[in-house]
DNA sequence: ATAAACGCCTGACGGC
DNA sequence: TGCCGTCAGGCGTTTA
């Protein structure tokens, strides 16, 4: 589910406080518990366990889509997926008694403070890492798109020596990192470029437009606290604002033409044809 | 290098 | 009501 701003949003209330929870920034941790085997990327919950327990958390960043909880010695690596989300609550009710799981929770981080972070997860596609050396895995993403270094004659150099589609080239996370189907559609759709454009064919004055919708619709989104549809991801207003995802037959806001959903790299794609020709 | 197909999972929704 | 197919903010692996 979530793209950058989504995780951006849920990170910003790990370290600050908000979305109904807690900061969980200095608390120590008391131990980790798994209710879905795989959600563990290492099949080792025991030396998971043994890798967290006693440690404080010394700061909550994100790189991509990852939520990265920077430890005294390790470093959790969350990545939600589809259907992650986390969240911040005590452990315990009013009564003194235990507060009850929840259906899809996965993982639970639980604090000295008897504060708890859970990762709950419908589809069971996240991934939880622990280890000592985040770099083997945030290392091989692309660049922050909202980095200073991101800028458009960077994306136009790197589009140089790609044949690829340009939509399932945003969404790749080596090539650059945090764009996803909702915010990638939306991003084709402010600069004009239709999805299955190749990307060395375009001109640097369309990656020019292109680098500024990528920065501003991430921006908006996390403005927003992120887009909720369906069941997913809670609080966020961005869908507000959708101008073609989600939009099938409804107007193009700039031209009025029907938007249409085709298939591109085996993901639902939402696009004016009028807008957005090749 | 590029891309398709498939696997991993559960749930919502529409058609019959 | 139930059954079935399709679809879903992602990504890794295998196969062409």
């Amino acid at each position: 589910m979530p793209e950058l701003p989504e995780v951006e949003t849920i990170v910003r209330a790990l370290r600050d406080g908000g979305r109904g929870g807690k900061s969980i920034c200095g608390l120590t941790i008391r131990d980790i518990r798994f209710y879905w085997k795989r959600t563990l990327s290492s099949s080792n919950p025991s030396l998971a366990e043994a890798m967290v327990q006693g440690q404080g958390i010394v700061a909550v960043s994100r790189r991509a889509k990852y939520i990265v909880l920077q430890l005294e010695v390790s470093t959790i690596l969350i990545h939600l997926r589809m259907s992650g989300d986390i969240r911040v609550e005590s452990s315990f009710l009013e009564n003194g008694k235990m507060l009850p799981m929840q259906k899809y929770d996965r993982m639970v981080l639980s604090f000295t403070n008897q504060l708890r972070m859970v990762f709950t997860d419908t589809r069971k596609f996240g991934r939880v890492w622990i280890t000592e050396h985040p770099q083997d895995i945030l290392g091989k993403l692309g660049p922050e798109p909202l980095s200073e270094d991101f800028t458009p004659e960077l994306l136009f150099e790197k589009f140089q020596t790609r044949k690829r589609q340009v939509k399932p080239l945003l969404m790749d996370q080596q090539f650059l990192a945090g764009m996803g189907n909702i915010y990638t559609d939306e991003a084709l759709h402010i600069a004009r470029l239709h999805p299955r454009q190749i990307a060395n064919k375009l001109s640097f004055e369309k990656v020019k437009r292109l680098h500024h919708a990528i920065q501003s619709v991430l921006t908006a989104g996390i403005q927003t606290n992120g887009a909720s549809i369906d069941w997913v991801y809670k609080g966020g207003e961005f869908q507000n604002t959708f101008g073609v995802y989600q939009r099938t037959g409804e107007d193009c806001l700039k031209c009025g033409t029907p938007i249409e959903r085709i298939t591109v790299g085996q993901r639902g794609t939402h696009y004016c044809p009028l807008c957005q020709r090749i």
